[in-house]
DNA sequence: AGCACGCCGACT
DNA sequence: GTCGGCGTGCTC
């Protein structure tokens, strides 16, 4: 018997399925081990084929009985197509890391190793599972349930501000799924930031419940791959953009909670957004797929918008919550900061007084490190990193320059290595720089700071519940005390610079700092305090992204953002696609991309948009030189049909479809 | 997006 | 002459 299989090893010319000959009977779906050229590699058997015309290599072995859902089957094709990947590429992705290798079996302690480690339950015992009233829903919630029940299209955005409890209504979906034997896939952006939904999760449904997280060890992850792949009973499993490849059979239901967030986009290789992949497999199995957010993607508003799938949930769970005061502080009058020239007066009066009442105060600012460029003032050298040539940041606890994209590490140097005057200076700031800033300020304060340059021990979740019960005074952090944090005893919310996020030059520069601000925003006034205060220093104090984060009004931000959108020519009027060229030599870069750019000008078809070549945002990288050319259409097969065309030349051109950013 | 091999232009 | 970058062919 002959079998079309796709292998998960690609050679650059072939991209499509290879025929093998077995004497097994196989079914699609099944992985299997084959022959190819000197080597040896896997794949999945797409279909039985009648006799072939040229000779065949056999089949060498069948990894496990049971083939692979047809959800997932049908995916490797479609997502091929959609993003014009390969298809072993994107069969790959579904697969495990260390597919074939033995594994030693799954003791306890290699497994369980602790509440984090958690692994799937097989033999799950409906009975034992939460009864309706476990999950009470008030009216609001009720009625939002329903309307997703009811929804006529698969994919289905629930728009549900803070303090909704959008959670309750995930529980219940996922209830319903597991009564009619069906599993539940649950994306969050991050498992550890959403630890209290998994916890939640976890206490309601005790069993079936399968975790996937970045801490598991590729045994780890294959293991718990495997036992999803083998399991007879329906189950739940939670985990990052990852989880959603997971070969769950019996698929009744998938939900993408902080549906926003940027983590559901792929950015290497295969490129694609989780949000769709999601949305078609919930298309080809007919089961809903439940966007959850409080401020969606401009683009998935106006599609839920327009086929009737927008489903709002305005009322907060708990009404008591009153308001914070704002505050805005122009940076542009120098009278607002007459003692510091990072904090307003006002902030500071602020957090004196909060330090008297035993008020927690969060100053944020989305920049780590103490600052970011170091330069000789003398000859106008700057310190960048050898391997990405970009900016090094200085972190002066430990006086080092460090880069914020590879780690690479070198110390200060006394004098400038190119003209050797000893005129070094270090301009800008981030948190590092504010911590000692404060701790000048406030010496007898006690002064924590999070970013993504805490030790093991010094992070947030392991300084959680000290953090919690006011063991300090001034939380200073990036966007990773943005989220989620709920704190009783947090009266102020800082924000040194909120126009920051605005000058980046992107297509969704302005969506993404409007998301940062509405969570930082949110960390107060929610109901533990009586008053709370937000103080928002920015140079651009009138800009509608920051007067419609201070509202809280998700329409007015998104009405601003969508007429920007059309007139720009940017999604979710136009469809985007990027083409980038990369050479050692810059010569050599803008010898191709001008030869791409007059190939793409001499198309005949007319009915899309070409930007002139520009260097990229990382103009200079390791790999060398790249520069690159926007494609917008109207028509998304348009677009396909161009990049197609130059796929010939495949080795020359990267492309992107649909990119979140054109940086 | 992986490997082997041959070509060619730039530099020693 | 040597080296590094680049292009091509490869598979069932």
């Amino acid at each position: 018997m002959f079998y079309e299989v796709i292998p998960i090893r690609v050679f650059r010319a072939g991209s499509g399925v290879l025929t093998y000959s077995s004497d097994l009977k196989l079914k699609p779906g099944h992985i299997v081990e084959i022959p190819l050229g000197r080597g040896k590699t896997y794949g999945i058997i797409f279909k039985k084929v009648a006799s072939v015309d040229f000779p065949t290599k056999p089949i060498t072995r069948l990894l496990y009985d049971t083939p692979l859902p047809s959800h997932v089957l049908k995916s490797i094709p479609w997502l091929s197509s959609y993003y014009l990947t390969p298809l072993p590429l994107v069969a790959k992705l579904f697969l495990p890391q260390g597919l074939g290798k033995k594994r030693r079996i799954a003791s306890k302690s290699a497994i369980s190793n602790g509440p984090e480690r958690s692994i799937c339950i097989q033999n799950s015992c409906l009975s034992d599972q939460a009864s309706n009233d476990n999950i009470p829903l008030n009216p609001a919630q009720k009625q939002a349930l329903r309307a997703l029940q009811t929804a006529s299209t698969p994919t289905r955005l629930l728009h549900g501000v803070t303090g909704s409890g959008k959670t309750n209504i995930y529980l219940k979906l996922a209830e319903n799924a597991l009564q009619a034997q069906k599993s539940t896939i649950l994306l969050v952006p991050e498992i550890a930031l959403t630890s209290q939904l998994v916890q939640v999760f976890k206490h309601i449904f005790r069993t079936n419940i399968c975790l996937i997280h970045s801490k598991q060890t590729e045994a780890e992850r294959h293991l718990i791959w495997e036992s999803i792949l083998n399991s007879t009973t329906p189950q739940i499993i939670i985990g990052p953009r990852s989880a959603l490849l997971s070969p769950a059979h019996n698929l009744g239901l998938i939900i993408i909670d902080e549906a926003h967030e940027s983590t559901y986009f792929q950015e290497n290789t295969p490129k694609y957004s989780a949000l769709r992949l999601a949305s078609f497999m919930a298309h080809t199995a007919k089961i809903p797929c439940i966007l959850g957010t409080a401020t969606p993607l401009t683009a998935d508003y106006y599609l839920a918008k327009s086929k009737n799938a927008l489903i709002p949930l305005d009322k907060k769970a708990k009404s008591t919550a009153k308001p914070p005061k704002f505050h805005v502080i122009s940076l542009r009058e120098d009278n607002n900061f007459t003692k510091n020239r990072y904090f307003s007066d006002a902030l500071l009066e602020n957090i004196t007084s909060n330090l008297k009442n035993h008020h927690q105060t969060l100053i944020f600012h989305n920049r780590r490190g103490s600052a970011p460029l170091t330069i000789c003032e003398n000859c106008g050298w700057q310190a960048l990193c050898p391997n990405c040539f970009l900016p090094l940041t200085l972190h002066s606890d430990s006086y080092n320059l460090i880069c914020h994209t590879c780690g690479h590490t070198s110390k200060v140097p006394s004098a400038c290595p190119d003209c050797h005057h000893p005129s070094i200076i270090h301009k800008g700031f981030g948190t590092k720089l504010l911590e000692t800033e404060l701790k000048k300020l406030f010496p007898t304060a006690k002064i924590i700071r999070f970013d993504a340059d805490n030790a093991k021990a010094e992070t947030l979740d392991a300084k959680f519940t000290e953090v919690k019960n006011g063991d300090y005074d001034i939380i200073v952090g990036t966007q990773t005390i943005a989220k989620g944090l709920d704190l009783p005893l947090l009266a102020t919310v800082g924000i040194v610079q909120a126009d920051a996020g605005l000058s980046l030059p992107d297509y969704s520069a302005e969506e993404k700092t409007f998301h940062l601000l509405t969570q930082v925003i949110g960390r107060v006034g929610r109901g533990h305090l009586d008053a709370a205060d937000v103080f928002v220093q920015t140079y651009q104090p009138d800009h509608p992204i920051i007067t419609s984060a201070l509202k809280n009004d998700y329409i007015s931000f998104y009405n601003h953002t969508l007429h920007q959108r059309k007139l720009g020519h940017f999604p979710p009027f136009y469809y985007l696609a990027k083409v980038s060229v990369t050479y050692k030599t810059e010569a050599t870069t803008i010898k191709y991309i001008k030869k791409l750019y007059s190939t793409l000008s001499n198309t005949p078809d007319k009915s899309f948009i070409i930007s002139k070549p520009t260097p990229a945002f990382h103009e200079h990288t390791s790999l060398g030189y790249t520069w690159q050319i926007t494609l917008r259409s109207r028509s998304r097969a348009t677009l396909l049909e161009i990049l197609k065309s130059l796929e010939t030349d495949s080795t020359k051109y990267h492309f992107s479809i649909d990119p979140p950013t054109l940086l």
